[in-house]
DNA sequence: GATGAATGAGCCTTCATTCAT
DNA sequence: AATGAATGAAGGCTCATTCAT
């Protein structure tokens, strides 16, 4: 990964993120890189190969994070992980988070690669407590985490330590 | 409104809810319509009067769906009212809120139209129902309705009614 | 004539004066003259129908200015009438001027109609003063005449008065 | 200043100049000139551009000829090069000059660049003749300037240099 | 690896024109 | 006579992509 490449990534990604993926045109990625044009296409193929090599970038920042949380063993402080997530985006994550929703609105089917292991960790941390629909459950916390994901990007609000707080009674957490 | 003019915000909803705004070109837009792509043109300006109409035409029927909330007297009736909106989209609303959902992440600044009463009414529910902070609840419920919407455009999960349940537990509804 | 045509015939001129024949869509011409698009079609078939009807009217006016001065009988005050023609283009036929002369640029092969009857009265009358060259003499007064309206209609210069007196000079007039 | 430039700027040239500037789509210029469309855009940024790149190269050619006229001590020689000039528009400036007279009519306000140094030096000139209206005899040049051009490039009468030598008499060349 | 000239398809929009009312 | 909805072609311009250097 030469510098070029990681100038045009990061252009990329605070551009598409923004902006959104179709509003923003492989020259600006260029200029905001500020590299030329042709350079994009002669290391991602294509537009939709810059989107992807971004989406790759962070679904592995991603994975790390996801696998850090089943390493926990009490099920409390493993809901607590998850649903602390979203209140810790931080500014480097940001642009990546943000166009990762905006483009769940745009894609013909919806990518399961992080829900699925996620809704799975919650399910079993729900068993584990003793929950009556632990499925159902870790479900709910899928939404919660959409939720307060679009909350902390969009939003803004400026309580979001209350909100913790009253989530999380709701929890016993 | 003549009868072209209804089937090009239709098709324009629909394409617009589906692909995104600037994903889809006004000639798509014509075509689906089955109608001359100079006809959006005179009757809508812009492509962005064209989304504009869309978003008038939903605005209203949202608005009026608040309105019935606004009329609610017993506190836990209208939480359990706002929390069964996203629960109750219905196949012809479909489109429309996929479409302001998806808005959202490309739109400089937040539209808070929506959002703003509805936390308004929330905060009054929790207000009357004795909790401590009120505020931060209603703030949560909000987070809720979009994480819920988001989980019944996109995501639609099978057990939707089992999860409505978990969810009502927790505010004891 | 209907008072609408008449009003089209106006709105058109006007603007084809101001900002050139091509530059003007019949759209705008309908709604300077507040009329319905369709009406210029009905009156004058088409566009260039529009503009040949203006021209036609143009056409007549200045064959009547041109038949007063075959009436003069002194040679001298022939040449005057002529020369003092673009001197006194008038307000109301301003419009109707810049039109020609801006379309004399534009069309495929120059328009003799005016100039040629012009030339023929010019010689004569050098002819009768004794010019030993009144063909070269008449085709200068045409240049003049262009020469004279291009400034009258665009430059429009502050001491026109001292112009025509520094003008008839040169012919003894 | 690429071969396909120079095309383009060619094409437009000979374009603007036969049909008028809102005549001609870019399109007709990029087949004109052999070249794809999209390539005018990206050397001229917009047809207006293209227009003015065209522009400034024969202010550049137009301004060295009149640097020239400066040189000249004696008066009548000046007056004698300065109305010689429409006489002397050759085949390669032909379409400039034309383009030039042409848009004289479509442009907002008239573009005095070219005139106002051109009726100082003649002012110049006659003031030092001894004649008594200096000013008003410079415009008058300058109405001959115009005059000339048009019927050097629009008229084209056969016997230019008879009409010279019957200007040149008037002012004793 | 890197540039930027060049392309052709497609985009949003305007236009002249037609036609039902 | 008059309107204005409707059309299809064309207009200016942008875009993703290619290629010679």
């Amino acid at each position: 990964m030469t510098e070029k490449q990681e100038k045009i990534l990061e252009a990329a990604l605070k551009l598409f993120a923004e902006k959104g993926y179709s509003a923003v045109s492989t020259s600006k990625v260029a200029r905001e890189a500020g590299v030329s044009e042709g350079l994009i296409f002669r290391h991602f193929t294509n537009k939709e190969g810059l989107l992807q090599a971004i989406m790759e970038q962070g679904r592995e920042r991603a994975q790390s994070l996801l696998g850090g949380v089943v390493m926990i063993e009490d099920p409390k402080d493993t809901l607590r992980a998850i649903l602390s997530f979203p209140f810790e985006i931080n500014k480097s994550e940001h642009h990546y988070w943000r166009l990762i929703y905006a483009l769940k609105w745009q894609a013909d089917e919806y990518d399961q690669s992080m829900s699925l292991p996620m809704k799975k960790i919650a399910a079993d941390a729900f068993r584990n407590l003793g929950y009556s629909n632990p499925e159902a459950e870790a479900e709910l916390v899928l939404i919660l985490f959409d939720g307060l994901a679009t909350a902390q990007l969009l939003r803004k609000p400026s309580n979001m330590e209350e909100i913790r707080r009253a989530l999380f009674d709701k929890y016993y957490l």
